[in-house]
DNA sequence: ACGTGGGGTTGATCTGCGTCAATGCGGCGC
DNA sequence: GCGCCGCATTGACGCAGATCAACCCCACGT
């Protein structure tokens, strides 16, 4: 097992952030706050935290006092199992939040794996709840938050439950690339921040396996593929692999 | 594709509930709150209503207005794929919620299915946020719901990202066990309510395997089975198949 | 420039589960 | 009581993806 160091809270530059003027204030909490509203998410947002690469936000089990918006870099959320292996339960982008699995219990129910180095905002749950049941909006947006994380859950279930290994790498790249598009990137080209190892471990394959299905997918001029560069060639191509699920 | 008889409002006789004097409100969303709470949630969940076996208490696409407690009876959660498959996400038993999915799109993501009669209650959302925006302790008792249900769904992505089969059909009776002895039933024996088909739909397996499975439990006299009928005989043993994920 | 090591690719082989097919069983309607 | 139908079981066979193993490539440090 690799070493997995923790964050030191004093190492870590405390910086001022603010919602209203920040890009991603339209994926993010804020979205559909107004202005006055946004003011008081500023109140409650006020530190910002850099994570170098491979590094935790918070480890499973610690206990849990704050959520995280990404506010720039890219996350794993994985939980080490029994037997040391590293199973990924999901990938996080700019202006996604993270930790909202740690609420059930007042503990963090997985690690969040900084991918590269990265940036986020540190949302004091109290604190949230708190404007949350002043903010009528904020409450509800949150409620949104928390209700598409279950969304997203439950299309990875029907991934892992009813698709074969092409299907599966099909749309992992396309929610990759729709989610890219929301934030100002290209749809089409793209670094993967995870290995082989991570994809695999998160689409329910051996890492052989992603590696022969990006090949095949070169092969077949579907994508190109160098190493983490990936370049979408034909979109449709990658849809058509989806509905007809064995 | 079997008829799916859509639930008429007008057919369903409105029943008075209380959740102040519930058997279930130590698991449903009264959990934690003192007796005056419990009176304001009483004000909501005034409606409840009675479900056949085959009904759906909402679908896919439905506008999202309420969730719904299950007072009684047994469901589960599905979507009809585009080439007619249906796919299971989740069996829900009393004291649980459901309908959550359906917050952040204001349309419910899939359908809930009565595998036997059933009643729930009917919790309109836009009070449940109202109330909840004046009882402090109902919005955090509200926000575990939520989490709870993410780290669930992280459960069974790992479950069908990591385990081998046997793993799988283990850790479902397992789970179906605790839940069972939390609802004050025998941990040991119990009527599954659903077909081999759904447990594989959900568990992702065919059919067959998991028949095969339970024949298999059975013959190492971890189990017995009779039909729907189950009777744990070995909880470590069950216990034992887990831990070693391949 | 060179060596090292972690990730990635590719091939050969194995196997767990899916697929196809036949048979059994039990509950329900007539 | 009888026959039907949906669900469950069991067997034979095939294949997708795992496993094992060799090799490659590139980034990085010295």
């Amino acid at each position: 097992m690799t070493a997995q160091p923790v964050l030191k809270a004093i190492d870590i530059p405390q910086l001022k952030t603010v919602c209203s003027s920040c890009s991603l204030r339209e994926l993010c909490l804020p979205m559909g706050l107004s202005e006055n509203e946004i003011e008081q998410l500023d109140q409650l947002v006020y530190t910002r935290r850099r994570v170098r690469r491979g590094e935790n936000i918070y480890r499973a089990g610690d206990p849990f006092a704050s959520l995280y918006a990404i506010r720039s870099g890219f996350f794993k959320s994985n939980v080490i199992l029994e037997d040391g292996r590293d199973q990924v339960t999901g990938f996080h982008m700019p202006g996604e939040i993270m930790g909202l699995d740690g609420i059930s219990a007042d503990r963090h129910a997985c690690n969040a794996t900084a991918l590269e180095d990265s940036e986020v905002c540190v949302i004091p749950f109290a604190r949230l709840e708190e404007t949350s049941h002043q903010v009528r909006s904020l409450q509800r947006q949150f409620h949104k938050v928390m209700s598409r994380e279950i969304v997203r859950d439950q299309g990875v279930m029907m991934l892992l439950g009813s698709m074969r290994a092409e299907e599966r790498l099909a749309a992992f790249l396309l929610n990759l690339s729709q989610r890219f598009v929301a934030r100002g990137y290209s749809p089409a080209e793209f670094h993967l921040r995870m290995t082989r190892e991570e994809i695999g471990s998160y689409l329910g394959l051996k890492l052989e396996t992603v590696s022969r299905i990006f090949s095949k997918f070169q092969e077949e001029g579907l994508v190109s593929v160098q190493q983490k560069h990936i370049r979408i060639l034909h979109v449709d191509g990658l849809r058509a692999l989806l509905g007809r699920g064995q």
